[in-house]
DNA sequence: CAGGATCCAGTAGGATACTG
DNA sequence: CAGTATCCTACTGGATCCTG
């Protein structure tokens, strides 16, 4: 009988993966971490930049959810829930709970969270550091929309 | 007078972008990279992968519309030629008519899109790559709801 | 504090039909 | 071939209320 382990069977697996196609379950893989969120959630729990009201910058350590939601402005607790939810379930971050009144939940990324959050800190900063280049073509391309026949 | 030109703002204002600020342009244009159709685009221009039909697997190209449609499968053509017109319009991608009969479309991605490619590329990847231990981390997560105070 | 549960508006995005 | 235009549904995600 061929004894072939699930690993095994994921080890040849692996290279089959390609996003390219609709079928792929990494595609929805790559669906659930395109995510403004997740590139947010990530990025904070990664230690981009300091917390607001600390002046000291210091490295990534685990955030509470409060101190989530206050440095990913804008974020709903819904959607900041679903995110961690998600992102706990499929092993980037860790949730701990601290049984204090009232309850202190943190979240700190795993060592796969951290290997996506190398790329994904990319993108963020990619959107900071571009911003004017980004802002410049938009200009040209909508002023652009008549003079055609130039 | 302060004369203080366009550039000299925006060289300025460059290091203020914080995409963790909601009401940060910054914020909107993660927002619109964070987004698998883009991904995917950018990853088809970027020559990742052989194209279907094709052999030899080659770098970079220009590709026609229907290429990229075929290559990114499941997308329907309102999204990418949404995608395309939005990556065009922030200076990413060209878009070149060639005039025969019937008409010939080629898009490339510009240096800027390159750049974008670079991380983009990363997350595509790592969707690829690290699937299988996301899929364990899934199965645990699943299975572990009930036996909590195991 | 850290959510779960609901309700509900807005929009993303697919399907289809038509055009230069 | 490479789109544009329209219709329409389904899901995203915000607002609100409630709980351990």
């Amino acid at each position: 009988m061929a004894t072939i382990t699930a690993s095994e069977r994921r080890a040849v697996a692996k290279r089959e993966y390609d996003a390219f196609l609709a079928v792929c379950p990494s595609r929805r893989l790559l669906e659930r971490i395109s995510d403004k969120w997740v590139a947010l959630v990530l990025a904070a729990l990664g230690g981009d930049g300091p917390l607001p009201g600390e002046t000291t910058v210091e490295g990534p350590r685990p955030l509470r959810f409060s101190e989530l939601s206050r440095r990913i402005s804008g974020v709903s607790q819904k959607m900041l829930t679903q995110t961690l939810r998600a992102l706990e379930r499929d092993g980037m971050v860790t949730r701990t709970v601290t049984p204090t009144v009232p309850v202190t939940v943190s979240y700190e990324l795993t060592d796969l969270g951290r290997s996506l959050q190398g790329v994904m800190r990319g993108i963020k900063e990619w959107a900071e550091s571009h911003m004017e280049e980004v802002l410049t073509h938009r200009d040209d391309y909508d002023h652009r929309q008549r003079g055609t026949a130039d």
